[in-house]
This record gives structure tokens, C-alpha cells and sequence, in this order.
DNA sequence: AGTGTATGAATGAACG
DNA sequence: CGTTCATTCATACACT
């Protein structure tokens, strides 16, 4: 699943794997080099990376869940009687919501008919122009989302990219797909906006 | 899994400390060690198995907003003749989030609430929209409407409301069915953007 | 029940 | 930076 393009990073990261929702478990015992310290392959650092990243996820989809909650039901007027539910402990939603996250959709939307619709499906692709028609708009490839969700994750929206940073971030990226200095620093731009306007009341 | 000693702090749990997701920019650049793969630091690795468990315990608390929140609230009961049919603006979340969250009665009359599909497409491809993610789309009441048309014709569209008035506007909707802010600001903002589009053309 | 349409929401980019 | 705009994506519904 996960239609990694053309591997530049852990090529083994292409499948879902359980493993990825603990990460811990893999890195139980690290190695230890005695000159460098901890050891782990790029693969389990993707690993942790790739939880940062989920978790952030699942951080931005509860916020504004609960946004929407109390807005919704805040001036209801008339009250009580609310609706049963005893539902489940929440002790294992973690490994439920991973291993969803890590799914990575194998949804391929049916119907096509109508409309150009561009789907994710196919291997990160979904750039500019889908056969002469005029995008005005740099949308990233899969890969290149990812890899700046990482990176977000990693800086954390306390740590926007300098020039020089974005320069580097651009060039990465750019062998993924076509992109610019400009369209990295708006993503960044946007999702810290974005991100704090979630957090923000 | 979670690693963390679950319910301790419960604290104020509507803040979000950004802060607890503070990032580790000095693992910007892992040292490749030729034999071992990824050179990380004792210290690094502490940092980023840190961020990890700082977003389980956000997320631990936000779920325990949502379960009290959505214990609890009364559905939509309103006796007001709504036609209330949606429910729920959980506008975007994942989906098995919603089930497990609000597996309250289905009790819409007028429509049918397609359930299920996928969900946040995470870590796979971190991107936070499209592949899996399944959305409930807020559909304003007849009511809402009604009283949303009215303030766009008064309004004008050079008069969007600010952020204070479309709280207010907002907890105005609210009682006569579920609805949250954004709703309202994005309503303001398609109804605004089709209005010009027409102009234009 | 397949398809077109209206419209809620997401998001790259621009503005002040 | 926070807001706003323009465009696109996705889907609830209606229509046939």
C-alpha cells in the first residue's frame, strides 16, 4: 500500500506494518556503537518519525472535533436526557487509530465518470497539469507531503524553516517533483496558520 | 499502546500546550554511520520517544474531553421542529474516532449518514485530507439557512462577519441545529467567493 | 441506481 | 503573521 515513490528513504517503510504503530518495540534495544552512541537503521527512525507525524494528525483531528462539538452544542437550549452510550474504554484507541493511520487508503474511489478527478491511488503523481489542463496551483506529490509533515513534525510549528533551511527542504523535494522555494515556505506558512488557529479559541 | 501511564494529570484539559510538541530540530540531520545505518544520540532518541509520548497524552486528554463532552450532551433533541437532519459537524476526524465516540442512536430522519470508509490517512502519506478520510458534511437546517441568506443579503458581501460576530452568529444557528463556527465562517466564505464568481462571469 | 449538481471543506497563494 | 481569496476536492441529494 503506501505507493512510496520510487524509494529514496527506507525503502522498506512500503508496507504496512504493524510494527510501525510501536515503535518501541523495535527500538527496545538499541544498539549501541561505542563511538556514536545509539544506533538505529533509517528505517526505525522513520519509524519514529512516522508517529510524530501521525499523532500530530490525530492531534489537529481531535481539536477540531472538539471545536466543533462545543460549538455545536453549546447554547442548546433545553437539556438533560442525553443519549445512553456506555462505550468503550479508550485504553487501546491508540493502536486502533495507528494501525488505521498506517493503513494508508486502498480506497479506490469508484465512479469516475463525471469528472477529471484526480485520485491519489496512483503513486504520488498528482501534479501539475493532468493532460493540458492549466494548474495554476503547485499541489504536493504524496511524497513530498510527507516529507514536509515530517519535517513539521520535527520542527514543530516553534521552529520555522530559516531561507537557507527552505533552500535545502526545496532541493530535497525537489527530486520528487516539481516545486519551489516559494511553494515550501507558504506550506509552511499555512500549516503553522493553520495549525494555530486549531489550537487557538 | 500509548506508553505513557494513562490518566494521570488530567489537569485543565482544554489547553493544548503547543509547547508539548516541541520539536527537536538537532535531529534535522542524522549522521549516517557507513556500518550502522542512523548515528543518533542517547539524548535524541530520548527527545524524540519524548514528543511521542507528550502527543499520546494529548491525545489521551483530548479523547477524555470528547467522552465527557459527548456523554454529556442531548442529541439533537430540539423540539423545534427542525428538520435537523445531519448531525454531528464532526467535520473532519476519523472515522473510527467517530464510531467509537458517538455511537449514539442514528437517528437521522431525513438522511442517511454514510458511515465508514477510511480515515486519517496518516503517516503513510501524512497528508491530512484527501486519500482515506471520510467527511460528514455539515448541512445547514432550513432554518440555518434561512437566517445565514438573510444576514448575507444584509451583510452584503463587503461586510463578512469577524471572527466575534460569526461567534455570534454561530451560537444564534446552534439552537436550531448542530453547527460550529467553522461552518459558519466557511458558508460566509463559498456563499461570498459563488457570489463574486457570477460576477465575474 | 447511475449521474449531474449544489455546496461544504481543504488548501496554495496573496494580501495588509 | 493572521486573513482572505481563488480554486479544487469531495459528497449529499436530486433527477431520470
Amino acid at each position: 500500500m503506501i505507493p512510496m515513490e520510487t524509494g529514496t528513504t527506507s525503502s522498506s517503510s512500503s508496507d504496512v506494518n504493524p510494527q510501525l504503530i510501536d515503535p518501541d518495540s523495535s527500538l527496545e534495544r538499541p544498539a549501541y556503537h561505542p563511538h556514536y552512541g545509539v544506533v538505529i537503521t533509517p528505517y526505525q527512525l522513520q519509524l519514529l518519525r512516522d508517529q510524530i507525524a501521525s499523532y500530530a494528525t490525530i492531534c489537529l483531528k481531535l481539536i477540531d472535533m472538539h471545536k466543533a462539538l462545543v460549538n455545536g452544542y453549546h447554547g442548546s437550549t433545553n437539556g438533560n436526557t442525553e443519549v445512553n452510550h456506555g462505550r468503550v474504554p479508550y485504553n487501546n484507541m491508540s493502536d486502533d487509530q495507528m494501525s488505521e493511520l498506517e493503513r494508508e487508503g486502498e480506497h479506490d474511489q469508484g465512479r469516475v465518470i463525471s469528472r477529471k478527478k484526480n485520485l491519489v491511488s496512483g503513486s504520488g503523481n498528482g501534479n501539475l497539469t493532468k493532460a493540458g489542463t492549466t494548474r495554476h496551483r503547485w499541489t504536493p506529490t504524496q511524497t513530498q507531503l510527507k516529507i514536509l509533515e515530517d519535517l513539521f513534525g520535527v520542527h514543530g510549528m516553534n521552529n520555522t524553516p530559516n531561507k537557507r533551511r527552505v533552500s535545502e527542504i526545496t532541493a530535497d523535494l525537489a527530486k520528487h517533483g516539481p516545486i519551489s522555494e516559494s511553494n515550501v515556505s507558504n506550506w509552511f506558512q499555512n500549516r503553522k496558520a493553520r495549525y494555530r488557529r486549531l489550537l487557538r479559541s
